[in-house]
Order: C-alpha cells, then sequence, then structure tokens
RNA sequence: GGUCCCAUGGUCAAGAGGUUAAGACAUCGCCCUUUCACGGCGGAAUCAGGGGUUCAAUUCCCCUUGGGACUACCA
C-alpha cells in the first residue's frame, strides 16, 4: 500500500461504493451521434433569473432540434445559500413555460430517468468515491487549513495576490505526510479535498467552445478545492463526474465559466474522463447608469426574475419568442416567413447563436407580445386575461366573469380581422385598457378629462345635438354620416381642407368632434373602433354618460 | 495586477475581402383615415481608433481604446 492509498483510507474508511462500481451503474446512452444530450443545472439558491432561464432555453432548444435528450439536475451543493422554496418555483416556471425535461427528480423525490439521483446532495457518495480515489493515485489531497468562505474573505485575499501575483498556488497542505495527516485526523479537525495540480503557471491548454470557437488559454495551476470540509464538493468536481456518468454531450453555461474551464479540464484530466463539449453563451445585459452594459440584475431589474412575466401577464410565447430572437437572429426572418407556425417548428441552430451579449429591451418584447396577441382570437385573449386575473386580481376576474358575454364582445373590437389592433402586450393591460367597460372600476369622473384647446361651450353644444339628433341602433355609415351632420351644425368643419385652410373659423374638425365624443364616453382619447364600443354598452349607457359629462363639466 | 471574452445605427442585428452596408424595434415625416390605432411610403441614424496584409478591408492580422467576465471550501 502506498501512502497515497493509506491517506486515502485514513480519510475515507467506509465509504459506500467503489468507483467502479458507480461507473457500472452509468453505461454509456444509446444514442445517435448528432443527439445532444443537455441540462439543465440550477442551484436553488433564489428564484429563477432571466439569465438562467436563457441558458436553459439555449440548451433546451439544442436537445430539441436533435431529438436528443434534456436533463434537469438539481445543484443544491450550497446549503448556505439555499432558498427553501427555490426547487419549486423553478419546476413550477419551467412547467409554466411548457418545457419538459426528459429525465429530472420530482418534487417527491422519484427519479425519472436512468442517470439519477438528479439532486446533487444525494450524490455525496458518489463524489466521495472519486475523491477517495484521487487521494489513494496521489493526485488529490487532503487540506487542514482554515477556509475562506463569502465575499469579505474573498476580497481579503486578494489584496495581497495581486501584489505577489505567483502565476501557480500550491496550497500548504499539498505535501503533508502520512502521520501529519493522521494527527490532524486524530484530532477531529475537518478537511477539505483539494486537486494536486499537475502545472507550474506556465502551461497553456486549448479548447473549443460552440459559440467563441478556440479559446487558447493558460492551464490551471491552482490546487482547487475539490471537495469541501462539509463533504460535499463545490461546482467543479460535481459538474465533472455528474456531466460524465450522466452523459452529457453539451454544456451549456454562462460565459462567466470560460475562466475556470481550464480548471475543469484539469479535473477531467484526473479523473481520467474525456472532454465534454462546451457552449458559453453571453450574459444578458442592461444599459447601466453610465452607459454601460452590465449584466441584467433581480435587484435593479424586475424582469429579471422570471416571475415577472406572469405577474404581467405575458403570453409564455411572447417571452420564449423574444428570447429565441436574442439568442438566435435568424429566428425574426423565419417568423416573418411563418407568422402563425408554432416555435417549436424553428430549426434552431448552434451557428446561429449570438457571441455578443444582449441588451434586454422590454419595447421589443412588448411588440413581439402585442403582435401575438393581436393574432389570437377573442375567446383566448378573454381567457388570457380571466387566467391571469384570477391570480393576480380577482375583483378584474369577478368582473369579467360576470360579465363574460360583453368582455367578449369589448375583446373581438378591432380583433379577428386582417389587420388587427395591437394595443395588448400583456393580461395585465386588459384591465387599464378597457376599464371604461365596466362601471364597477370606472371613475366617471374621467369622462370629463378633455383637453383644453376644446372650448367648454362646443363640447356642450355638440354633445346636446349629438344626443337629441343621433340614433346609436342605426348602421355604422349611417351613424358616422350623422355626428359628422351634427358636428357641422355645431360649428365643426366638415371639410378637412377647408379647416386646414382657415383653423380659426371653426371649433374644430370633424376628428375634433369625434374625439369629444370619445372622450365623453370613454374617457380617453385611445380606443378601438368608437360606434363598437357604443354598440357594445347599450344605448343607456351611452346616454347616461353624456349626461354626466353634460352636467358635471364645469 | 493577471487571464480570457466581446466590439456594424439608440436596441436586436444581416453581411465572411469588391454590397448604393439588408431587415426588425424605437424615432421623425408624409399618405390612408371620423379619433386612437392598424396599414402604406419615405427620412435620419452604424462599420470605435490606429497600423499592417491586399489591386481592394466593415470583413483577415496586430496594437490601442472601450465594455464585460473570472481570479471563493459561490455557482
Amino acid at each position: 500500500m502506498t501512502n497515497y492509498q493509506k491517506i486515502a483510507e485514513l480519510l475515507y474508511p467506509n465509504n459506500k461504493f467503489t468507483v467502479e462500481e458507480i461507473l457500472s451503474k452509468y453505461p454509456k446512452r444509446n444514442l445517435d451521434k448528432n443527439q445532444v444530450v443537455s441540462r439543465y443545472a440550477p442551484s436553488p439558491t433564489g428564484y429563477m433569473h432571466l439569465g438562467n432561464f436563457f441558458q436553459m432555453f439555449i440548451s433546451y432548444n439544442l436537445t430539441r432540434v436533435t431529438d436528443g435528450v434534456f436533463f434537469l439536475r438539481i445543484e443544491d451543493t450550497d446549503s448556505k445559500r439555499e432558498k427553501k422554496d427555490a426547487t419549486q418555483v423553478i419546476y413550477e416556471i419551467l412547467d409554466n413555460f411548457g418545457i419538459k425535461a426528459n429525465e429530472y427528480q420530482t418534487l417527491d423525490g422519484e427519479d425519472i430517468g436512468a442517470y439519477g439521483p438528479y439532486v446533487q446532495s444525494q450524490r455525496v457518495e458518489i463524489y466521495k468515491a472519486f475523491a477517495k480515489k484521487l487521494v489513494a493515485e496521489g493526485k488529490a489531497f487532503p487540506c487542514f487549513c482554515k477556509k475562506t468562505e463569502g465575499k469579505e474573505d474573498v476580497l481579503k485575499l486578494r489584496e495581497h495576490k495581486f501584489e505577489n501575483d505567483d502565476a501557480k498556488e500550491y496550497d500548504p497542505c499539498r505535501d503533508l505526510s502520512y502521520e501529519e495527516v493522521e494527527a490532524n485526523i486524530k484530532e477531529g479537525k475537518p478537511f477539505a479535498i483539494r486537486l494536486k495540480t499537475k502545472n507550474t503557471g506556465t502551461e497553456r491548454v486549448k479548447f473549443y467552445d460552440l459559440i467563441k470557437g478556440e479559446i487558447d488559454t493558460k492551464a490551471n495551476a491552482k490546487d482547487i478545492i475539490l471537495v469541501k470540509s462539509d463533504g460535499v464538493p463545490p461546482y467543479a468536481f460535481a459538474h465533472a463526474i455528474d456531466d460524465t456518468l450522466m452523459g452529457t454531450t453539451i454544456v451549456v453555461r454562462g460565459e462567466e465559466y470560460i475562466s475556470s474551464t481550464p480548471a475543469h479540464m484539469e479535473i477531467f484530466d484526473a479523473l481520467g474522463f474525456d472532454y465534454v463539449t462546451y457552449c458559453h453563451n453571453p450574459l444578458i445585459c442592461k444599459i447601466g447608469d453610465e452607459g454601460n452594459r452590465r449584466k441584467i440584475s433581480k435587484r435593479y431589474d424586475p424582469e429579471a426574475d422570471m416571475r415577472y412575466y406572469f405577474e404581467e401577464g405575458y403570453p409564455i410565447e411572447s417571452v420564449l419568442e423574444y428570447l429565441l430572437n436574442l439568442i438566435n437572429s435568424g429566428f425574426e426572418s423565419w417568423r416573418r416567413e411563418n407568422p402563425t407556425l408554432d416555435w417549436k417548428e424553428f430549426k434552431f441552430g448552434v451557428n446561429d447563436i449570438t457571441a455578443v451579449a444582449p441588451i434586454f429591451d422590454l419595447v421589443k418584447l412588448n411588440d413581439i407580445s402585442k403582435n401575438l396577441i393581436s393574432r389570437m382570437n377573442k375567446v383566448d385573449v378573454y381567457n388570457g386575461a380571466l387566467v391571469w386575473a384570477e391570480k393576480y386580481d380577482t375583483e378584474f376576474a369577478k368582473l369579467l366573469k360576470e360579465h363574460k358575454n360583453m368582455a367578449i364582445n369589448m375583446l373581438n373590437i378591432d380583433r379577428e380581422i386582417e389587420r388587427p389592433r395591437k394595443d395588448i402586450a400583456k393580461f395585465k393591460d386588459v384591465k387599464a385598457l378597457y376599464s371604461y367597460f365596466f362601471n364597477e372600476i370606472f371613475d366617471r369622473a374621467e369622462l370629463l378629462n378633455f383637453d383644453e384647446k376644446y372650448a367648454k361651450e362646443n363640447i356642450v353644444r355638440f354633445l346636446t345635438a349629438y344626443k337629441n339628433v343621433v340614433d346609436v341602433t342605426v348602421q355604422k355609415d349611417e351613424w358616422f354620416a350623422g355626428v359628422k351632420e351634427v358636428a357641422g351644425s355645431c360649428g365643426f368643419a366638415t371639410d378637412n381642407k377647408a379647416y386646414k385652410a382657415n383653423p380659426t373659423a371653426y371649433a374644430g374638425n370633424v376628428a375634433d368632434a369625434c374625439t369629444i365624443l370619445r372622450v365623453a364616453i370613454t374617457g380617453r382619447t385611445q380606443t378601438p373602433d368608437l360606434y363598437s364600443i357604443m354598440q357594445t354598452l347599450g344605448k343607456d349607457e351611452v346616454m347616461s354618460r353624456i349626461d354626466y359629462v353634460l352636467q358635471n363639466l364645469k
């Protein structure tokens, strides 16, 4: 028995498995070469972040177009930062977005798929087996140093580090004798396991990244941590083992991992594993206060939290399509050519994935969403609004249900026609946009919101005449002819050219008359077709609102 | 400090040595129009800077500049 083997025994006297036993439980996947196996591996340290979702979505699409395997692995190795319901929220969000993993562990702890467990905290015995093997081979060693953790520790560490910038960082414990290790263990000192790097700081490594191409960089020369003193590995070690055992072919992750890839590669080497292919994607950004790009963050940007899109009532397709737009520039032109196809018909390709950190643009998202909702039929919009309201605005949900027919008619105005109106970006908008249809929530005082350019006497004269003359029950053309006539008789110009030539001679033009009418009935200057609104509201209600204006206008 | 990534209009971007440098969102103007919209037409707006290589560089190379990431017993 070598010294290394003796140390390994000392450290891990009663491991459950040997490496060979584990390896035999994870056979190679029986798939074609082009079928991608990829994963979403969130750590449940907070609610789902847009940047995270972005990576997930790329991974998902890669597997989707190759009919591969998309699995979910919960990386709960940092018990200190773990948030209680985070895993559940992640599952819910994926579910709501219609993203289905082929393999995962259910919330009840049942593994779906043959490569589990899909939760890292349940895999510590596996990591221990590999750690023991590396120690026995002299490729890793126990470290009894005081641990560094958290931001303050790191900052303190760096103060000195930058001064004496040594290319290699060997740990003081790397050459402890058997006796020294034994003494520490007997004392009951906790230990971490570190990689004994083979490098000296001058070596270089190359790897091929699917997005960035060949990356040629400094090799790892640090005795990095493989197992923390709590017995659980940090990301790097777990990544190497799990992605190998689970047969991942492409690791999709954010580009912040590029710099640690050489370390990951050395772990793969030590373990005797083949490298995986990496796909390092840019981070989604926002414009910072100084006009710089900065990573989108939940702290400053509400849209960075995926729950935001549900709270606002965006249709899931809108969000997915916007993201697809950022990921793959070809999507937008494909969508224009295929306006009605499901986004899943889009042939997603790695080559088209952007290498530039995109700036998140809510305006563009809204545009995509408005187009999408404008193409929906009235019942779908009604249901969308209702589902949203039942969760986030129960008062409005009640109204939608009580006035179901009216609400559907209301949402049908300027809809299901060749060029539908594009006013709703998210279901939350419906209430604000259409509140004048609901007397329960509509404040009639809004009906008095006339622009000050309209003289009070003109408003009164016109509305009075309108009320006495125009019949709402007639056809649209006839109705409008009536409006025009009344407007003319009240001093509004019916000939726009004449009006433009001499605007002061008139109270306004027919457009102004219509604006007055629109405000008197809806309280706003922008609404769908006014005639249809009046039909939906009914004659009595329309007349009652005009009376209200006449009586209260000051 | 070191290592790496990125660089076409305000934003998303096409272009891969020779183009009047696409398109979308936003913006502005005009048209259509009973308002608002929708739609149509048009405008303004981009190759960060400097060196190479080449007959020719937005495109290839180098440097500079700018932005970003990492440099934890976090992921």
